[in-house]
DNA sequence: CCTTTCAAGATTGTCGACAATGTTTGAATG
DNA sequence: CATTCAAACATTGTCGACAATCTTGAAAGG
């Protein structure tokens, strides 16, 4: 038997979905983030459950828990809908990591290991590798820029930090992602500028680290701004 | 009749608490932050289901909904318990909201309206007959302060910012100043730089009133670190 | 033809019962 | 006397049934 393959694995996931409820709750965050569920679509409970292969009660507890985190909205007596973010809601989203991710760099610069950073600048070296060979393109535009982030966040040692934008801005930041593709849309600018931050972390300075951070978010906000507003230009066209 | 009656409240608080788990959500928060339960202690659902007279079934989804909220933490099979926060984790929210708020006071400088400006003066002026009159004092550290700091938060307009401090920090900073009673402790000091704050967002000044309001929350921020370490030095004395 | 009303259907909210897992107690053994 | 194991107990997890509420669609009236 293999019972020593996987052991964390074991320990772990087996900790945190040995529920009904726990498991069905991140195959729902799953479906979101992967556009399977869409921003605005109605959670049917009878529907999902049928689906899941459960009965409504953990269901409704992973829908709660969901709720918490803001990924899902609900009306009493109505129903839960997968939470539709406004186009301004998703450029606040983006000021709000500007600053928070900047805090996050700053603090990165001062705690992070010298392992975690040869990690992740051997990670940066596998972006470029995908974007040079044109086959994980799409991989780096929707998750490996989140990637790098994320890393960054874990370095900063922060939980609360860890908290906020991990577990919560990131998935409302991949389910816009795989819904307009507005990722970088530039793979070989946003690798530059990791580079730039983790060499800036490398280096210790704090200051520098944080400033690139928030330019490198504020580009991403801009040119989130940008395909907005192209979009909205060419009246008449609605989906829905 | 009275139908008539608080037209917003039935509004409301009937859509927020119609059913029994928003209700009994709102309840458990309720007692969390006046410290009735305290960080760290067990919630057994039988216990809460009898205490507030309903079943373990919308009590679940309420404490699912506050696992989301991290008001509460849950193992599997084992139960949940109220989240305590170490003094690392403290300090880190303090950290968190500087960043926050301080974006949130740059905005509510360019955002917000005049009304809500002189509002937030006359609650200052009532900040200041309690304190002359030291009835409200513990009012004051307790709420008011946390007031003051709720409304520069509506202020910026930005939603995104309302949720993450409003409905989740504030939760936390509220139930460890219940706790120990680590609130400001300089009541006078507090509303003169709440008065620095409002007079620098009234001028339209988002610069200084960033600034001024981060320098405020660090200041809380050492406040608490140093009756932390007062606490720590006393060596033999534990408690719980 | 359009609006209103009401009844049937579907969905959400709540409950009590049972199953699965943890915890505690106490007896047997070294 | 300490340790270990197992059985009894308590708690958490899951389910199906019923009640309360919302939605839909058809009939009646203007």
């Amino acid at each position: 038997m293999n019972t020593d393959v996987k052991k964390s694995e074991v320990l772990e996931i087996d900790q945190e979905s040995r529920t009904l409820a726990d498991r069905v709750c991140k195959q729902i965050v799953t479906a979101i983030v992967k556009g399977d569920l869409l921003p605005g679509q109605k959670i049917s409970e009878p529907e999902l459950a049928r689906t899941y292969g459960i009965s409504r009660g953990p269901l409704r507890e992973a829908i709660r828990r969901l709720e918490g985190w803001r990924l899902v909205e609900r009306k009493p007596h109505i129903g839960a809908r997968v939470v539709k973010l406004s186009a301004e809601e998703l450029i606040e989203i983006y000021r709000v990591r500007e600053a928070l991710e900047g805090m996050a760099c700053r603090l990165a610069a001062e705690h992070m290991t010298q392992e975690e950073i040869d990690s992740l600048k051997s990670l940066l070296d596998n972006h470029e590798l995908s974007i040079e060979q044109r086959e994980g393109r799409s991989y780096f535009q929707k998750e490996g820029d989140l990637d790098f982030h994320y890393r960054v966040v874990q370095g900063s040692k922060n939980a609360k930090l860890q908290e906020m934008l991990g577990a919560d801005l990131y998935h409302l930041v991949r389910m816009y992602r795989y819904q307009f593709s507005v990722s970088s849309s530039r793979p070989k600018r946003a690798l530059k500028e990791h580079r730039q931050i983790i060499d800036a972390i490398e280096a210790r300075d704090a200051e520098l680290a944080e400033m690139l951070m928030r330019r490198h978010i504020s580009a991403a906000r801009q040119n989130i701004e940008e395909k907005l507003n192209a979009k909205e230009q060419p009246q008449g066209e609605q989906n829905g």
